[in-house]
DNA sequence: TTGACAACATACTCGATAGTATGTTCAACT
DNA sequence: AGTTGAACATACTATCGAGTATGTTGTCAA
């Protein structure tokens, strides 16, 4: 809904602490009051945001993964599918990310830690979605990684960063967003040791 | 110094905004009065912070770009240093990062805005010098990559990683930055396209 | 038509924190 | 011995923003 992505906008840009809530009013020509009536506090409206983030992801790939394919080409079909969603939701993603450190560091208060760690475990489930697409496709013997942890973060990081770098040119969102998804694909399927061909 | 090092830190775990001087001086065993005795502002010690983050990477590659080498090594060796350099300075780093999407999404106050905007080019020459190293590789046929802005970004966000997830064993920390780093150049290189023996 | 409730807006409180103003200590000159 | 200034510490102010308390408006049910 509305104030979510205001927020998500808002939480992007300025971070967590140094986004007001008046801020978010604004953006959605709104006032607190507003957000207040819907959500018990700010840390609230920021773990909604985080969780809808993580639901998109997942309705993303999910679909590819009951697929009938070779590892290697699901693998494949799941990467392009996270990395375009990602790349759409960029806002929603950023706030992901700024979630997954903040139970890193134990900044959140007290009394919403325990729904962050729950969040935590739901893109814990999310990562582990991956986890086993890259040991199907190593035991088919098309891609090959040393250590599963060091890799898994290699890709993440590689597949995640157009969350943080990517800005469409005027006028070419759609375009752009097919290119730089299947250029960091094939950028992350070689990471993994794969030497076929890439469409 | 000292006061940077807590800074440091102390931004690394909460991020600029939640980060109160009278935490950074409680982490140092100091006051606040301290910091403000070497730094006119909040921001000035920020950009401190960064500037110094800035040059460890500078000093940890600068002296292999004038070795006489086949690209491709030198390529590797530049890598290696830089992931070993990061992972140690990982305080710093990360206030590099926060630095970096700071300007992105212009959150800094006007009158210190244009000494961030002084230390991204800072940045860009940083980037410059392995945008260089690629275009060189990729000339000795020993790589390959698409479009330059994509494979650097997704190259930087590879061997940046351990920036953001790198988290040393109990009293392994030495063993574990090596053979971390080694895997990371690995994965980077497979990334560009290179397909011959890592050590 | 009225009363009740949801969906807001407005107007406040109160704690936290950036920045400042004012001590205090100590070491080096003179 | 006395003066000065750097390097802090302490005590205060002023602001900003989270949370709250209290309006206001429209809608539906009885």
């Amino acid at each position: 809904m509305e104030i979510m992505e205001g927020a998500a906008l808002c939480f992007e840009s300025r971070g967590y602490a140094a986004t007001s809530l008046d801020e978010v009013a604004a953006r959605i020509s709104s006032t607190k009051g507003r957000i207040y009536h819907h959500y018990a506090s700010k840390a609230e409206l920021f773990l909604d945001v985080y969780r809808t983030g993580m639901m998109m992801n997942f309705q993303a790939i999910e679909p590819l993964l009951e697929h009938d394919m070779p590892p290697v080409e699901r693998l494949k079909a799941v990467l392009g599918a996270h990395v375009r969603c990602v790349i759409r939701t960029k806002a929603f993603q950023n706030v992901v990310i700024q979630g997954v450190d903040m139970l890193r560091h134990g900044t959140m208060p007290a009394n919403e830690h325990a729904e962050l760690a729950q969040l935590a475990e739901l893109r814990d489930a999310y990562s582990e979605h991956f986890s086993k697409l890259l040991e199907d496709a190593r035991a088919a013997g098309a891609i090959d990684y040393s250590r599963i942890k060091i890799a898994l973060n290699s890709l993440f990081m590689c597949i995640n960063g157009p969350i943080v770098w990517f800005t469409p040119r005027e006028g070419q969102a759609e375009h752009d967003i097919e290119a730089v998804a299947d250029e960091c694909v094939l950028y992350a399927m070689r990471l993994l040791g794969y030497s076929g061909e890439m469409p």
